[in-house]
RNA sequence: AGGCACGUACGUCAAUGGUAGACGGCUUCCCUUACAAGGAAGAGGUUGGGGGUUCGAAUCCCUCCGUGCCUACCA
């Protein structure tokens, strides 16, 4: 079989994915154990409009190798995919659409935009599916959801029903969070807020019936036309007296009042604050308190209202603003203007500038909702956050401190809310337009324009798309889910949703586990986002690297902010290419040979130590695996595998077993070598595989031979996602510490050819000195091994060292010693002063471990164990102190 | 403004209170070897500064400096 020596990603990743899917691998279907156990997960369903970014790329990685890991060790696995209809930026990408043939939403009216939006869907929605499939994601397509599809929106109705029947969703006139741009309203979470460089005006108010003045400072002047009284703290003595009496309010001919209230901070400004119960949200609350009058002077497209004076009505806010300033200053009333940085709401997805309106508005209450994920958590701790700090606090502080949330949005995409008004104005919530009617008693209704906020229907998603309220096969098997995997910032708009609805609505917590990811930010520290421009797109280093590599980069990142490195990739892929070599070696040498996994099970003691070490090695690192991902800890996973791979499979034991692999003549001692070889590589791909999902598959079914599949999924065509994951056989402590031995008096030896800098050519001898019968026996059974791995010519094997004065030695252990004669070969003065460093080296920690053991405290107080450790450790380089010393004195 | 994290080798990150590691990079050596997208070896850190608790601190406490995030909002 030709097989190229470079591996080339593309090709790999060409074919499988396309053949797992159609197989029906990523289908829980594909198990056929009816008692097999249950692992789920729901994505984060991704916006329609959207495409893979690094932390889709990083959440899908960690949630593909939790899946594939679970469906390897037998788990009926479903890991669900679906996406969001994402309400406004989906509603603004149709939009500008239209634009561009010059028209807009309104043109079409609501029923062909809708329309339209689906046609969009259809047609280039849902790119990210495509790019799924390139990821190497497991995801079961045939459950596919979409948060507009029927089954989805019954869910959503169900539930505004459910809880405007129990009087926790409400219509309401508040105020709220407006965006001119976009024309709706938008929840707290919707809104950013950003440092802004703006000025602070002080006005100055007269006072009727006095030649007084009170002056305001303020950063919006324009507002002040809506002003219905001016606020200061009841203990400020400055404005003690003008409590009560009536303001003059300029530029308008009311009268307002001059109140007391304990929100205004006497320190600020000049400790006096005009109030727009009808434009700002403290100036609301305080307008509730001491029934002020709301006055709407700016309407929804931020212009200027009729109520704003005949001279203002229809300007733009900004130019209000600039024109009552002009006015003051006109009128003598304009005290100063000063340089002042505040903060400024912006909309989310379109950054204008909020305007605070009142508005009637759909509210949900939260405090039932609240107090169940509350009680979840001190009950019984869940869900469990990973890491637990700071997010299990984070998510506590913020479910304690929620208010009610605006959930009616104005806009035409979305699930519509399932409320009707007659023509009397009574309001019917029902699940559908016939059930609105038959309760209306007439077929006059009109349903409610408005469209729930997005989030509505994420918060239903783990069971929604399970099929809730019908109680669906799927409902029983996959909910609750096993975990959910999710970037922080969507802890409080979607965890804590899910948390509060699942409980609400299923009785049970939609999870168990919460696991949140770290977030990559680009080389410098900076958040990737789109308008800083700094983002790098996974497809790009998919094709640069390859899919595997990129995927182990990104689970190695986990729960750690990581900067972006692309070394670290070309290292991965590396790592990918090494992969690919060994097994091109194995395969280049594979005749007569197979998979056989009997091999490994077999502890016999006449098996070579290297053959005994490899087993051992690959059952402790697969035990090591299993518990990594169990704990969710992928960067201690992944250095696992590196090591296991590089350092004791292809440094170690391919070198070890070379001889035996690459020898000309058939023998059953060769089969048994190669056929070995394949096993451990084979379970080896295993292991990497929830990882490195095509490589190991392109590998894998090259490999000849047995290579069974998990019990559960039998039946199924050949593939290695449906293999058994290795949990671990008996570890072999004798074996390893063996090994452990050669390891050392190999790299013992390689390093005194390093350091005496001998050429390979240099011809060296090897003395060493072992008094045990058994180790020495270990040895000598290695020495052909030895002399190819060190390029000595010579070994000699005895009870008791007996080397030439001039002579490089290690101690192998504190009675095992080794030598090589280097007579002839190196400069004995240079070496003298290598080997003073060294001692001087050893010196200083032994003197470090003596003043420890010196202090009567650490004696008494210190764990024997620990002061045994530190003994050991002296004694040891005592030893190695007095080798040092005869090395320097032979050399003399 | 409050709250919360973080600061470890040149870079990115590890390390149940037990005396600091990995990978990449770097230096040297090696293209007759499955792999130059390679191999072998080596150098490199008083864990941001200062103080405290402790037999023992990267780890716990205080403080300063720096960085990041979250919440609130100052009219």
């Amino acid at each position: 079989m030709e097989i190229p020596k470079q591996y080339d990603p593309k090709q790999a990743e060409q074919h499988h994915y396309e053949r797992w899917e159609r197989n029906g691998f990523f289908a829980p279907e594909i198990n056929q154990d009816p008692e097999a156990p249950v692992f789920s997960i729901a994505i984060p369903p991704p916006n329609v409009t959207g495409s893979l970014h690094m932390g889709h790329a990083l959440q899908h990685t960690l949630m593909d190798v939790m899946t594939r890991h679970k469906r390897m060790s037998g788990f009926r696995s479903l890991w669900l995919p679906g996406m969001d209809h994402a309400g406004i930026s989906t509603q603004l990408m149709v939009s500008r659409a239209l634009k561009k043939e010059g028209k807009s939403r309104h043109d079409l009216g609501r029923e062909l935009f809708v329309e339209r939006v689906w046609t969009w869907k259809r047609e280039s929605g849902g790119q990210i599916t495509v790019q799924m499939r390139r990821e190497g994601a497991s995801v079961d397509w045939s459950r596919e959801k979409f948060t507009m599809d029927e089954d989805l929106s019954r869910a959503v109705r169900e539930v505004f029903v459910r809880l405007y029947e129990e009087g926790m969703i409400y219509r309401g006139n508040r105020i709220v969070n407006w965006c001119p741009q976009d024309q709706t309203v938008l929840s707290d979470l919707e809104v950013e807020k950003l440092p802004q460089a703006g000025k602070l005006y002080f006005l100055q108010y007269p006072i009727k019936g006095s030649d007084r003045r009170i002056t305001v400072a303020t950063t919006r002047p324009e507002t002040m036309l809506g002003d219905t009284g001016v606020a200061v703290n009841p203990n400020d003595e400055r404005y003690r007296e003008l409590v009560g009496a009536i303001v003059l309010l300029p530029l308008t001919n009311r009268e307002i009042p001059v109140i007391a209230d304990d929100f205004v901070d006497p320190e600020f400004g000049t400790g006096a604050v005009k109030v727009t119960p009808a434009h700002d949200p403290n100036d609301y609350d305080m307008g509730e308190r001491h029934n002020l009058p709301q006055v709407v002077v700016i309407d929804t497209f931020a212009k200027m209202t009729a109520d704003a004076g005949e001279r203002f009505a229809g300007l733009d806010r900004y130019k209000a603003r600039e024109k009552v300033v002009e006015e003051f200053e006109a009128l003598g009333l304009l005290e100063k203007v000063i340089d002042y940085e505040f903060s400024i709401s912006k909309c989310e997805r379109c950054k204008t500038v909020i305007e605070p309106l009142i508005s009637t508005q759909w509210f949900m209450k939260m405090d039932q909702l609240r107090d169940l994920a509350l009680d979840l958590m001190s009950r019984e701790h869940q869900p469990r956050f990973v890491p637990e700090t700071p997010y299990e606090k984070i998510y506590t502080n913020w479910l304690e401190n929620l208010r009610d949330w605006t959930i009616s949005r104005q806009l035409w995409w979305g699930h519509q809310i399932p409320a009707w008004y007659t023509s009397t104005g009574a309001v019917i919530v029902a699940r559908s337009e016939e059930e609105a009617r038959e309760m209306a008693g007439t077929a006059e209704i009109t349903q409610d324009q408005d469209v729930l906020d997005t989030w509505f229907s994420s918060a239903l998603w783990p069971f929604s798309t399970l099929g809730w309220p019908e109680e669906t096969k799927d409902l029983e098997t996959f909910y609750p889910t096993s975990v959910l995997v999710t970037a922080r910032d969507i802890i409080f708009l979607w965890v804590s949703r899910m948390v509060m609805t699942g409980l609400k609505f299923t009785g049970k917590k939609p999870f168990s586990d919460v696991f949140v990811t770290g977030t990559i930010l680009d080389a410098h520290g900076q958040r990737m986002s789109k308008t800083k421009m700094n983002g790098v797109d996974p497809l790009d280093v998919f094709d640069k690297f390859g899919v595997d590599a990129t995927r182990l980069t990104l689970a190695q990142v986990g729960t750690t902010d990581t900067r972006w490195n692309e070394k670290q990739v070309e290292s991965y892929r590396n790592f990918a290419n090494k992969i690919w070599n060994a097994a091109r070696f194995a395969l280049l040498y594979s005749e007569g040979a197979e998979v056989k996994p009997e091999l490994l099970q077999s502890t016999n003691a006449d098996l070579a130590l290297h053959d005994r070490w490899i087993i051992a090695r690959l059952n402790k690192t697969a035990r090591e695996m299993n518990a990594a991902l169990d704990a969710y800890e992928f960067h201690g996973a992944v250095q696992t595998l590196y090591h296991f791979f590089w350092d004791d499979f292809c440094d170690w034991y391919i070198e070890l077993t070379k001889s035996d692999v690459t020898s000309d003549t058939p023998s059953a001692q060769r089969s048994q070598a190669r056929s070995r070889l394949l096993t451990v590589l084979e379970h080896a791909l295993r292991l990497l595989h929830p990882f490195m999902p095509y490589i190991t598959e392109e590998l894998w079914q090259r490999l000849p031979g047995e290579k069974p599949h998990h019990p559960a999924y039998s039946n199924a065509e050949p593939t290695i996602m449906l293999t058994a994951y290795p949990q671990g056989g008996p570890v072999d402590d004798a074996a390893e510490s063996e090994m452990q031995t050669l390891i050392n008096l190999i790299s013992g030896v390689r390093n005194i050819r390093s350091e005496y800098n001998l050429k390979p050519s240099d011809k060296i001898t090897v003395l060493i000195g072992i008094p045990n019968a058994g180790l020495r026996k270990v040895i000598e059974e290695n020495t052909d091994q030895m002399k190819r791995l060190t390029g000595a010519s010579a070994i000699d094997i005895s009870a008791n060292l007996s080397a030439p004065k001039a002579s490089a030695k290690f101690l192998l252990t504190s009675t095992d010693e080794v030598a090589v004669p280097l007579e002839g070969l190196v400069d004995f003065a240079e070496e003298t002063k290598r080997l003073e460093r060294k001692k001087e080296k050893l010196q200083g920690e032994a003197k470090k471990l003596q003043g420890q053991l010196a202090n009567p405290d650490f004696a008494s107080r210190a764990p024997a164990e620990k002061v045994q450790q530190a003994q050991d450790r002296i004694k040891e380089i005592e030893l190695q102190i007095k080798a040092l010393d005869q090395s320097i004195e032979n050399l003399q």
